[in-house]
DNA sequence: TCTGTCACG
DNA sequence: ACGTACGTGACAGAC
């Protein structure tokens, strides 16, 4: 496609070299205006996408035993401590696109059952709230603000009512890049602007929420010193690649221990909450059951009769699954299929 | 088995 | 000068 593309057709090739050029989906929307195949690629890219990892297989996974689709879930994989699910991948399935949507619509609720899906808001911002102790960021969520716009106005020292949409996105890839272990060069790829330019934002982010410099400061010194990072509730990463020679393994390993702290923290909390839901719906002898985590959401499929009282019961048990400050916050939502209850 | 791409958090 | 945002899994295609 790339001798296609830019050799024969000639079309700004752009990023990427290693093994060539890259087609991925930024290129092609950079050259969108070039040529008029590359919108018909763009949505072939999106079909087939859909079609040969959902539509396709997915029917073929049903269990011939109780006509369900079961997902087997791996503790033991992913570094920071969260789940994965492999064959099917149930922690993959679409939603940011319209077309994706329709695919999840087709997780479906038994009869005289909902699907109840609550997520826990900004949990990762506010476990970074809740450990650097940043009393802007702690108050920010205390008051029940958008965190993004609210970081904008921070950083931008204006009044949040006059921000752009790109001023509050600009914010919003920083508090990404907080927890991703922020880079110049990320956030420069992330925005699409030059790296001086991210780099003067990470700085102002930093200098008007000095309390998380010191926590990032923190914890890559304690890291280095311990070989590895931990979590709130003392679970360990080790890091070995803080203690490499070479500097962007260095640099890989900053990142992973900063982001371990927020990650694996937030891991930990779900993993609690989880037990704590299944305890009681036991407890009270409830036939609503738990069918999926997915990493700050969790997935129940609940009897008409019993929605009100087991959507108190998960909001109780995830909001205290460890008291933080600022306090986690849940959304939930209830539907007949997975894309309904979550709007 | 590896790479590129893309689905999710 | 280099080359990176964190964590996964599935698929097609090349080898």
């Amino acid at each position: 496609m790339a001798c296609i593309l830019f050799d024969k057709l000639g079309l700004n090739a752009g990023r990427k070299g290693k093994t060539g050029y890259s087609t991925d989906t930024r290129v092609l929307r950079s050259i969108r205006e070039e040529h008029e195949i590359v919108e018909v690629i763009e949505e072939w890219r999106e079909y087939s996408k859909l079609l040969n990892t959902y539509l396709g297989p997915l029917p073929e996974l049903i269990s011939a035993a109780d006509g369900r689709l079961h997902t087997t879930f791996n503790q033991a994989v992913a570094s920071p401590g969260r789940l994965s699910t492999t064959n099917p991948n149930l922690q993959s399935i679409p939603i940011r696109t319209e077309l994706g949507r329709e695919i999840r619509s087709a997780f479906v609720a038994e009869p005289g059952f909902r699907l109840l899906s609550a997520d826990y808001s900004q949990v990762e911002l506010r476990i970074l709230a809740h450990v650097s102790g940043e009393p802007k960021l702690r108050e920010a969520f205390a008051r029940g603000e958008d965190i993004h716009t609210a970081t904008a106005a921070e950083v931008l020292g204006k009044d949040p009512a006059t921000l752009t949409k790109d001023e509050r996105n600009v914010a919003k890839m920083v508090n990404f890049g907080i927890i991703y272990g922020i880079s110049a060069f990320g956030l420069s790829e992330n925005l699409e602007i030059p790296r001086e330019e991210a780099q003067a934002y990470i700085e102002a982010y930093l200098a008007r929420f000095p309390l998380v410099q010191d926590f990032i400061q923190r914890t890559i010194e304690r890291c280095e010193r311990d070989g590895y990072a931990t979590s709130l509730f003392g679970r360990r990463r080790p890091v070995p690649e803080l203690k490499a020679s070479n500097r962007q393994t260095r640099s890989l390993g900053e990142r992973l221990a900063v982001n371990f702290v927020m990650q694996g923290t937030a891991a930990d909390i779900i993993k609690k909450a989880m037990v704590a839901i299944h305890r009681r719906l036991r407890a009270e002898g409830r036939a609503a059951r738990l069918v999926l985590q997915v990493h700050d959401e969790l997935l129940l499929e609940v009897p008409e009769v019993e929605l009100s009282a087991v959507k108190e019961l998960v909001r109780a048990e995830m909001c205290g699954a460890y008291p933080l400050d600022p306090p986690l916050a849940v959304d939930i939502g209830v539907g007949d299929d997975w894309n309904e209850a979550k709007n």
